[in-house]
DNA sequence: GGGTATAATGGTCAAAGATAGTCAAAGAAA
DNA sequence: TTTCTTTGACTATCTTTGACCATTATACCC
């Protein structure tokens, strides 16, 4: 039987709450003392394991009211397809690159065409600037992630 | 459900008036102590909340017979509304307002959500790296003029 | 009627309070 | 040793509060 350590109690709690809710809604403080931790432990279980790979979406407010919010997210039909760019991606895109993989994206109907054009007009070297190969590298990599979940 | 602030209840109790009339007439006094809440709190949630890039005109009067007034701002159409907000922009655009602004431009049907949320996941300083703000401006410079050219 | 004090509003700003995030060091496990 | 976990000091962000300031209407005096 597998020793567990607190992060992975931590992660089953989160989980549980996942299955009867669609967006867990924390609070960082409540959750570390009802587990006797200190608080920055519950970013730590939430970095290890609530990742976006893992299809987590998270996200947090701080100040008075302030939450963390984890919800789960299932990824696209092409999911291997969109996996397989990000996987082959480096960290400069030219603009011809860039905008193949637009048109990629509109063939295999993952994009709209007005998407794609308004993402290609606003992704040249003149509004980019000097770092417009790394910009549009990033930026490709978030389209990407972003279109691989399922609407619902 | 979502937790909130008292912040937060003062927006929707804003808001919610807005629904049935133009412009909200407000009394700061009184509706800071229907919360519960010092007056000054009511100018925080108008600053924070309540902004021109959000779409609010606010004014008011201090003295007595005192107000604040809140109203939406309104376009005669979408041209106008393009219009305005080109003329508006300036050479820099914080992520809060570039995602102000591409609310409002959902709000008025000029966008989808889907594509108010690709541009808001792509638009953040991490992607955009150290001349964020002036690349914003010029990408949201092209959404609009690529939004005018398409209507109808 | 014209000043002037007073009361009734709203505005600003900075401090205090309430959360969450980061990072690196220490400790534990593999 | 290497990797994973736990801790805590320090930081960042958002909200709430209060002291002090500014403006306007009205009452009061001459």
């Amino acid at each position: 039987m597998a020793m567990k350590n607190t992060s992975d109690y931590i992660e089953e709690h989160i989980k549980a709450i996942l299955e009867q809710v669609n967006v867990a809604e924390l609070r960082r403080s409540e959750l570390a003392s009802r587990f006797e931790v200190v608080p920055s432990q519950i970013n730590y279980v939430i970095k290890t394991r609530f990742t976006a790979s893992r299809g987590y979406i998270v996200e947090s407010k701080r100040g008075g009211g302030g939450y963390i919010r984890i919800g789960r997210i299932t990824f696209s039909d092409k999911h291997e397809l969109v996996h397989d760019l990000l996987k082959n991606m480096g960290g400069h895109l030219s603009a011809t690159v860039f905008a193949d993989i637009l048109q990629l994206l509109f063939d295999e109907k993952l994009m709209t065409e007005r998407e794609g054009n308004l993402f290609l007009s606003t992704s040249t070297d003149e509004i980019l600037g000097r770092d417009a190969d790394v910009i549009r590298s990033r930026m490709m990599r978030q389209i990407l992630r972003r279109l691989d979940r399922k609407e619902e």
